[in-house]
DNA sequence: GCGACAG
DNA sequence: ATCTTGTCGC
């Protein structure tokens, strides 16, 4: 797919943060699942020695969860390791797989954060901003904002507050298991962010895509 | 000031 | 993220 050039990358910690904080106003945080939803993505990024990675993405048929494309990219982390800046350390990788890919996905779904960030402005919503396309963001631990634990079943949900506002969705997308922290990337609402990830949590609990997505990241790392 | 802190 | 054995359960 088509991948604007987004430039160079910042290399301090001041020069990330002024980025996101002028990509912010860009973020669209409503929307509904485009219809008809054909093709989901799901991005991961996998880390070796010595700063090496391979990033991946995995595009599957929305209605049989079939794989129907996919591409990866090997190199080395753009950034270090900074809570609240954790896109600038993968961007680089993934802009180069998804600009690799044949088809243009409906949907993409990022290993992380959204709107539920300090700065409102986590990797799925700059992935949105970059390529124009809806993102949403399912992470696997907390990161910022306070909730109620949800219920025990699969769909049971709580909110996900920080300073007053709701910024996600701690969700449980199987009977049982540890929920997910679900929020807005970029052209989703909320709750057809979370609609996304009960339909691609038909077995496990994190979504087919980012399933797919990571075991792909981790083989191409391993050199297979 | 101190601890916590997506992957 | 990654480093790692055994173990409980379907």
């Amino acid at each position: 797919m088509d991948i604007p050039d987004p430039g160079t990358w910042p290399s301090t910690v001041a020069e990330a943060e002024a980025v996101q904080d002028r990509l912010r106003p860009l973020v669209v945080r409503e929307g509904e699942l485009p219809a008809p939803l054909r093709t989901v993505a799901g991005l991961d990024v996998s880390y070796g020695p010595d700063d090496r990675l391979a990033a991946a993405v995995v595009v599957l048929d929305a209605d049989t969860l079939a794989p129907v494309d996919r591409a990866t990219r090997v190199g080395r982390a753009a950034f270090g390791y900074v809570p609240g800046l954790f896109a600038f350390r993968e961007l680089p990788a993934l802009l180069g797989a998804l600009a690799d890919l044949r088809t243009t996905p409906d949907v993409l779904l990022c290993d992380g954060y959204g709107l539920a960030h300090p700065r409102r402005f986590g990797l799925a919503c700059h992935l949105g901003v970059l390529t124009g396309l809806p993102t949403i963001g399912i992470a696997k631990t907390p990161f910022v904002g306070r909730y109620e634990e949800p219920g025990r079943r699969r769909g049971d949900w709580a909110p996900l507050t920080d300073g007053g506002e709701v910024v996600g969705r701690v969700l449980r997308t199987r009977d049982g298991v540890r929920p997910v922290y679900v929020s807005v990337g970029h052209r989703l609402g909320l709750d057809a962010a979370c609609a996304l990830a009960l339909r691609l949590t038909p077995a496990y609990r994190l979504p087919e895509t980012t399933r797919r997505a990571d075991r792909l990241s981790r083989d191409v790392l391993a050199g297979v």
